[in-house]
DNA sequence: AACTTGTATTATAATATATAATACAAAGGA
DNA sequence: TCCTTTGTATTATATATTATAATACAAGTT
């Protein structure tokens, strides 16, 4: 799994390493029961700390993204399609709308541009 | 201007600050060239220190939203309609469809949760 | 028995966040 | 002119967050 981690952001290297994850399942390329990297070589083949890639682990675990246990090791979790956007998802959306609207961007563009971003995010052969 | 401050949230309190003030501003409550509190009195009514509030103008001028200097104080841009997403809120933008998408919400019943975002952001009497 | 797994613990360092007190430069009002 | 107000700068302090490091543990597999 290759990560692209940019220490000069101000998005920590945890946070970086769980929205990856996010984006990789969405896209298809980590699939529901598909066994993630251990932390440790996770950590070592991108050059940071076990326990920040542990800090990923477990908040893509309490957020229900994965599982994750001593015996079994890290596994995307089969949806189970909760049908509604996480209330802290739906105040970031809508301050990206409030910024979209100020930038002059029309309603109609803006749903166009989801509807891109939401076809984009399969993989696609690089 | 009456800010809703939560201590207990993971988000800086000089980010809660600039949040709303973006939606103020994309909801109309804030119009283009009115005038902002004074960082000291946003601050006293808000119970936070006049640095943090001084901090939330300093990103919100950076990003353009407002203007500030010593002699005319804090006021709305007069937005440019730069008609384009910053890169910021276009991957953070990805991020969330791709929250939604694994949530199992299909992609018209997203679109329509934009449609009735963008249109919530006007005020309404309260 | 040896190894691997996520997890826990403890320590340390660097950075981010927030407060506090004070001061400054530039503008406006009395 | 004096006083006030404005955003901003500076310095100090305290706390929280982030990241690393070195070990260790419990539960499973080989």
């Amino acid at each position: 799994m290759l990560l692209r981690l940019d220490f000069s952001l101000d998005t920590p290297i945890y946070m970086q390493i769980r929205n990856q994850i996010i984006l990789g399942i969405a896209g298809g390329s980590l699939k529901p029961g598909e066994r993630l990297p251990t932390v440790r070589a996770l950590a070592d083949e991108s050059g940071v700390n076990m326990m920040t890639v542990n800090k990923a682990y477990q908040l893509l675990k309490q957020e229900g993204y994965i599982t994750a246990d001593r015996r079994s090791g890290a596994t995307v979790t089969d949806p189970e399609s909760r049908g509604v956007l996480s209330a802290k998802a739906e105040s970031e959306l809508k301050l990206i709308i409030s910024e979209a609207k100020i930038a002059g961007i029309p309603e109609e563009e803006f749903l166009q541009m989801c509807k891109s971003l939401y076809h984009d995010l399969e993989v696609r052969p690089c």
